[in-house]
DNA sequence: AACTATTCATAACC
DNA sequence: TGGTTATGAATAGTT
């Protein structure tokens, strides 16, 4: 619902993704207040930004809810009141430590490092995944590339639009020697071809950069003043 | 959003409100599900109907969304009551998380994921980093779009440079050498319309990759004053 | 449970 | 962060 669909899955943008979190947060939280007023049950919500910020909801209270939660799943792990508080937060560290040491391996490993461990088939895979992103990174680039040749042509159309109505208020409206305009016209679009003198031109700053013939610098830059 | 609109208060039909129940517990769900995975935000909802049954979701899982709910209610809790361990604790964690959303981070792009933040020399620089973890790359297709590129902006020139040339005789000054008109016209044919005018036109290019070199951005300008 | 006619939420854009 | 608008989704009423 929007001016276009659009996949779940991970907004990769992170203004986006924090615009979005903000506006579907309100629309989950509406709707869970609807929910509880309409159907008269009882609803609560958390939800944590990426950032860890906390946001909830309950149509009573979230002590409430929790506690009838605990009480539906019959657990008597209560962890509406934790009795040491030291303990939790020790807890936490340790899972936090556990994850970064996990990814830190398999960052390691996606470095081309440490892989002593892999058997055939992990190191597989893994060259399987490096695959798959070098395609995705190409992917990026080559769409910066084509949006640039697409904004070439674009600016070459005006161009040579410009160049056509000028060729017409010579050789069009006036009379002028035959030869050049036949010597235009049989060249269509003669801008493959080749270079010629430029005229009163000013040509500036070539800088071209190709792999195969480096040293060829080629001057595109025209300037008129 | 349905055939009509309603107010928001309890249904007062058993039968409605039930179905209504079903439909928008439903909802609120999936929304919540989206919520989750679009904006990569932990959340939870519990939901008990006024028949007492529950139904719940969680991003991870209730146990610890109700963990990180009541560890950032104690987080606000003290901060009238600084107890130095717990800071300690509650700043080792911070320190963790913050070391995990980095790597985070980092492994997504070299997942070949959240690319959009990058420029064309970030993911050059990535490229390498995961060229040097698998070798046989191939590049012809960067070369054939630089190509193209260094192309279009060298027949995009040579029109211009008629263009100009053009421009000259009908607003300029008369004495043109036949030389010049000459190459003038072996190029350039076609039908546009439009004038032109003090036309600024700035064609650039991206930066093109695949050398040894990484690239740096290089304009290969036109600009026409 | 289906099926629409509607209202609503929200993606894209400022 | 907060508005606007076009569009896809959710859903109220109905079968």
């Amino acid at each position: 619902m929007g001016r276009g669909k659009i996949v779940i899955r991970r907004i990769d943008n992170s203004t986006s993704r924090q615009v979005t979190f903000s506006k579907r947060r309100n629309g989950l939280l509406k709707k869970a207040k609807e929910l509880a007023i309409l159907c008269d049950a009882e609803v609560g919500v958390m939800i944590f930004s990426s950032t860890g910020k906390l946001y909830d909801f309950a149509s009573t209270s979230i002590k409430s809810v929790i506690e009838r939660y605990n009480k539906a799943k019959e657990e008597h792990h209560q962890f509406g009141n934790p009795t040491s508080e030291i303990k939790l937060w020790q807890r936490e560290a340790a899972m936090l430590r556990q994850q970064l040491q996990n990814l830190q391996e398999n960052h390691r490993q996606m470095m081309g490092e440490e892989l002593s461990g892999l058997s055939v088939k992990d190191l597989q895979n893994l060259e399987n995944q490096l695959e798959m992103s070098i395609r995705g990174v190409r992917m990026k680039k080559d769409q910066l590339l084509m949006d640039e040749i697409q904004e070439l042509n674009r600016k070459g159309n005006l161009i040579h639009q410009e160049n056509v109505e000028l060729y017409k208020k010579v050789y069009g409206t006036r009379d002028v020697n035959g030869a050049n305009r036949n010597s235009l016209l049989t060249n269509g679009l003669g801008i493959g071809e080749d270079s010629h003198g430029p005229v009163q031109l000013q040509l500036s700053q070539p800088q071209q950069q190709n792999c195969e013939t480096p040293a060829r610098a080629t001057k595109l830059g025209l300037q008129l003043h």
